[in-house]
DNA sequence: TGCCCCCTGCAG
DNA sequence: CTGCAGGGGGCA
């Protein structure tokens, strides 16, 4: 459930590690995994190098020599992981990765809870993977639901997933003024819908909206026109820090996300509502945390102190 | 604007 | 074995 605290976190282990390097073999292991526009080859990326890496809402943008960007989105179940390549069984020293997860035998285990646990790479979720000069990129998808797609760097800003983004939570012009204007026009959809509507702000999930509402008092189920303006500055704030504090602690692992280097992140240990059905809520309230269903999405909150 | 679909794995 | 997990596209 790669939301943008995790996509942000891969985005930046990945540019610690692939810039300057040239991808020298596309393997294509699902079909439908693999995309390209209809100006390019799929084979457009080949000997091309790596230039940078970032993110625009959820998506991931490799950005390529001779003008190719490699446009990722990680969907449900997405991982985009780097393997750097073996000598002899330890890692070339160019190539060390101190952050890897280890077991006992000092061999990567994914971060996995069973030590002993090693995962071979590609795995049977791999569904493309690329050889660069110093290691391999492994794109894994247990759903099939995400995608890798090569394309024309200029022809970015007019891709059918990037064009429909709204604003990003921390470009300036992201204001609780922004914010008060987009529920506004959607005075008969509840708060949740708003926030997690991309074509308004880009990143939030499932996990990050309820948590954005629970640190503005707010319930889910609150109808547009029913939020007030200091409302809507306590959510715009309570937006960007819950989004912060995904990053600092490099996103969310509960189902299966991991970060470029195979690591989970700690962001789940400081959840406030999401994932935390019939817990005490963190509050002085003395409630208990709520679980329905709302926009066909699980939906968790505090009765007792989101109004 | 809300619901179904795309998929697979796993909890109940 | 059923239903749920939920990002986002597409459709009525």
């Amino acid at each position: 459930m790669p939301e943008l605290p995790e996509v942000e976190t891969v985005v930046r282990g990945l540019s610690r590690h692939i810039v300057g390097q040239k991808i020298n073999h596309v393997e294509i292991k699902n079909a439908r995994s693999f995309l390209w526009s209809t100006k390019v080859k799929p084979t457009a990326v080949l000997g091309h190098t790596v230039k940078s890496v970032s993110r625009r809402g959820k998506g991931i943008i490799i950005n390529l020599s001779k003008d190719y960007s490699l446009l990722i989105h990680l969907k449900m179940t997405g991982q985009l992981i780097y393997i750097p390549s073996l000598r002899g069984g330890k890692p070339t020293k160019q190539s060390r990765l101190p952050r890897y997860a280890r077991n006992d035998k000092g061999r990567l285990n994914f971060g996995h809870p069973d030590k002993n646990f090693e995962e071979e790479m590609p795995s049977k979720h791999t569904r493309v993977w690329l050889e660069l000069s110093k290691g391999t990129l492994y794109f894994n998808d247990q759903r099939k639901f995400g995608w890798v797609k090569v394309t024309a760097t200029k022809d970015i800003p007019q891709d059918k997933f990037i064009k429909t983004l709204g604003i990003e939570p921390f470009d300036k012009k992201f204001t609780s003024a922004f914010l008060w204007d987009a529920i506004q026009h959607r005075p008969r959809s509840n708060i949740k819908a708003v926030i997690s509507d991309q074509k308004v702000v880009a990143g939030l999930g499932n996990i990050y909206s309820d948590e954005a509402l629970f640190y503005s008092h707010l319930r889910p189920t609150r109808l547009g026109k029913t939020i007030t303006k200091p409302e809507t500055t306590k959510l715009h704030s309570a937006i960007q820090k819950v989004l912060r504090l995904g990053i600092k602690h490099s996103g969310t692992s509960i189902a299966n996300y991991k970060d470029a280097e195979g690591l989970p992140g700690n962001m789940q240990k400081y959840l406030a509502v999401y994932d935390r059905k019939g817990l005490p809520c963190h509050g002085t309230c003395k409630g208990k945390v709520e679980k329905i269903r709302l926009n066909g999405r699980g939906t968790h909150f505090c009765p007792a102190c989101q109004e």
